[in-house]
DNA sequence: ACTTCATTTAGACATTTAGCTAAACGTCAC
DNA sequence: GTGACGTTTAGCTAAATGTCTAAATGAAGT
């Protein structure tokens, strides 16, 4: 999960996924919508394919990468999740009011 | 939107946002959830401000850290939540199923 | 005023990261 | 097999990041 996150920090990354979810696409033509080197992408599908976040096949000379959208859910939303689910039914979030504060008593 | 995926990006911040989910906390109060010493995690602190995933309010010699859930919201659900939607009609995820590639025609 | 406590700032250091070029690897077409 | 193409690996540099200790700041208590 902590590298799902390290995965979503960089923004090309996430340009990357936000590619993959209209459909697959190869390794060059991903590249193809970035300005950076050949090399420098094929590091950043490293990270993605470490997060697990993408699928790989090969065909012929080219690698397709496809989104693993479960992947990017169960990370995000259960992250997430668990603050919505835990807030409400808590938070008061009321700036004038301080909250009880514990251990510094 | 990239400064709350930063953020989100060390274990020890994600951390520090799960405390908070529960209630209001100083500075030292955090700091002692956490192996490190007093000023990496007032650097971390700083990040969080940065994305403004916190509020701050000085009481005294403390300062009280507050959950701002609704950014943390805004950033992770809007981005998976393009996700899920523009996923929910096409995406067939089938291994067996090449699905069309454009461009390397 | 002096001290003490909570927190941040400053400065140093090691590690990681994103980027590059050049080279290697695999696959296809000839 | 040779050459071209798509992609990854190797090796490098510059910048960012996480960590530390020491010092500064600010508020309270004596």
């Amino acid at each position: 999960m902590n590298a799902v996150f390290k995965a979503l920090s960089d923004p090309t990354r996430r340009h990357v996924l936000e590619l993959l979810r209209e459909r697959p696409m190869t390794a060059g033509e991903l590249a193809d919508h970035f300005p950076v080197s050949g090399p420098t992408m094929s590091a950043h599908f490293a990270v993605l394919r470490g997060a697990d976040l993408v699928d790989v096949q090969k065909v012929g000379k080219t690698v397709i990468y496809r989104l693993k959208l479960s992947v990017l859910e169960d990370a995000l939303l259960g992250f997430v999740g668990a603050f919505s689910a835990a807030t409400r039914s808590a938070q008061p979030a009321d700036p004038a009011s301080p909250a009880p504060i514990k251990g510094t008593s």
